[in-house]
RNA sequence: GGGAGAUUUCCCGAGUGGCCAAAGGGAGCAGACUGUAAAUCUGUUGUCGUCCGACUUCCGUGGUUCGAAUCCACGAUCUCCCA
């Protein structure tokens, strides 16, 4: 069988390792215990995360063991890693609440029966630590120097930092070292802007322990402007069915960059690498095959086969011309009178416009279409006839909703 | 502790008393062209109202003024220099 590390090359998700050939030995070797962090931000995890996961994913496939690391006490302070500004400080229920939500999503993809893998919380050990004798034991072996001139405080460095974002690093490098000793983890990855972060700890480990750590970070989706990947205008791509619904999320991977396809595929889906260089081989229109079985891949890795053949349905039918409502988004109007409701408001109560101006300045630049018709008078009205039986608003050529009543 | 400077609409950044809802760029949205791509060109980008208009914005709170993003006072935050 093939070494798990020569794979996550071959999908292109390695970016740096602390020693490359040392981690494929141990790996081969053995069942490797090795840890990811997440930190709390928010209550759901977003596209971003769900790179990490697949690797996650693909160690666990092949027999190591995952610790996923919830950062209850990291979140507390937040990394300032490759960020311009400090994060909001969030309070411990705020952060607690998102663990657990952080958790049973996971669930989904991480198998953790019988400890074949294993959750921990870093507000377990974090929270209730001694101040100096945290100094004395851990602090004592790191070089201010050494973290100063690291890659991920640079722009801190211009826009300033504060001490107690400066020990971030700390604290992580600590987490590594307590799963060292609770679990004999000895292997920490995650995403590139988490290396400073991860060395941290892996120098700690061999220095307070004398055993040998590795690290290993992943490759940060970007789109070809090196713009990180995974956001949109509303905001972030989210897991959570709820925040992005299954439609919207096959939607965000059809519509992605040509230069991009191939590298996705890798990282996103499970096909064989040979059907993966095929798809990515395909040029002019035929590459959108390509996207279509990455849409349709990541959407039924996150949301069930079900839900990808619905989105996948939805948007051939949308697209193919067909105005077949099934699975896209849909509102229920509950504003209206006898006339219907306007055009206007139904864009809003839709969220297809986020104010009534930007409604009307979508009618006057002719993109907003209801049923088949194309709105152009700013008054236009939706009659309740339309509503009852269920219209389709359109916004632009991809983005549609349906309202009922 | 002392001194100097900064804070503008999603981001960067112009604006130093009326012509400012605020230049320019980026990002977003839309139109054309396309392949549900990219690039390009065009429009648009505070809210509410049918245009003209009204209302709320330029860190916060007060003040000066017919009138303030622009001046003053106090406060907050940040940056730099000295200790």
């Amino acid at each position: 069988m093939k070494n798990v590390y020569d794979t996550l090359v071959e999908r292109g998700f390695i970016e740096q390792a602390t020693d490359e050939e040392e981690i494929r030995k141990l790996l081969e070797s053995k069942s490797v215990t090795f840890y990811i962090g997440f930190d709390a931000t928010a209550d759901s995890l977003t596209a971003g995360h769900f790179l990490t996961i697949m690797a996650m994913m693909h160690m666990q496939r092949a027999g190591h063991r995952p610790i996923a690391l919830l950062g209850g006490g990291t979140t507390m302070v937040g990394d300032p890693s490759g960020k311009s500004d400090m994060r909001k400080i969030m309070t411990k229920e705020q952060i607690d609440h998102n663990a657990e939500c952080f958790l049973k999503q996971l669930s989904k993809f991480i198998d953790f029966d019988n400890e074949k893998a294993i959750v921990a919380n870093n507000a377990d050990w974090l929270l209730n630590l001694n101040y100096v004798d945290f100094l004395r034991e851990i602090g004592a072996h790191f070089s201010v120097n050494k973290m100063l001139a690291a890659e991920c405080y640079k722009q801190r460095m211009e826009r300033g930092l504060t001490f107690f974002e400066f020990n971030y690093m700390i604290m992580q490098s600590y987490d590594f070292y307590k799963l060292h000793e609770m679990y004999d983890c000895e292997l920490e990855m995650g995403g590139n802007d988490q290396w400073s972060n991860i060395i941290g700890g892996v120098e700690l480990v061999r220095r307070k322990l004398g055993k040998p750590a590795y690290g290993l970070t992943f490759k940060l989706l970007t789109t070809s402007d090196g713009i990180k990947m995974g956001k949109t205008m509303k905001g972030a791509i989210w897991l959570d069915p709820e925040k992005t619904s299954p439609y919207e999320f096959y939607q965000y991977w059809r519509n992605i960059e040509d230069v991009k396809v191939e590298e996705c595929l890798g990282l996103l889906t499970f096909l064989p690498m040979d059907e993966v260089r095929r798809l990515g081989k395909l040029q002019g229109s035929d590459i959108n095959i390509a996207k279509e079985t990455l849409a349709y891949e990541i959407t039924k890795i996150v949301h069930g086969e079900e839900e990808a053949n619905k989105a996948q349905a939805a948007a051939r039918s949308f697209f193919g011309g067909a105005k077949d409502s099934a699975d896209i988004p849909t509102t229920t109007l509950t504003d209206y009178t006898d006339e219907g409701v306007s055009v206007v408001d139904a864009l809003v109560a839709t969220k297809l416009a986020p104010s009534k101006s930007e409604a009307r300045r979508l009618i006057d630049s002719g993109s907003v279409t209801v049923g088949d018709d194309k709105i152009t008078d700013r008054n236009a009205l939706i009659s309740k006839d339309l509503l009852s039986a269920g219209v389709i608003i359109k916004k632009g050529k991809k983005t549609l909703h349906k309202v009922v009543i």
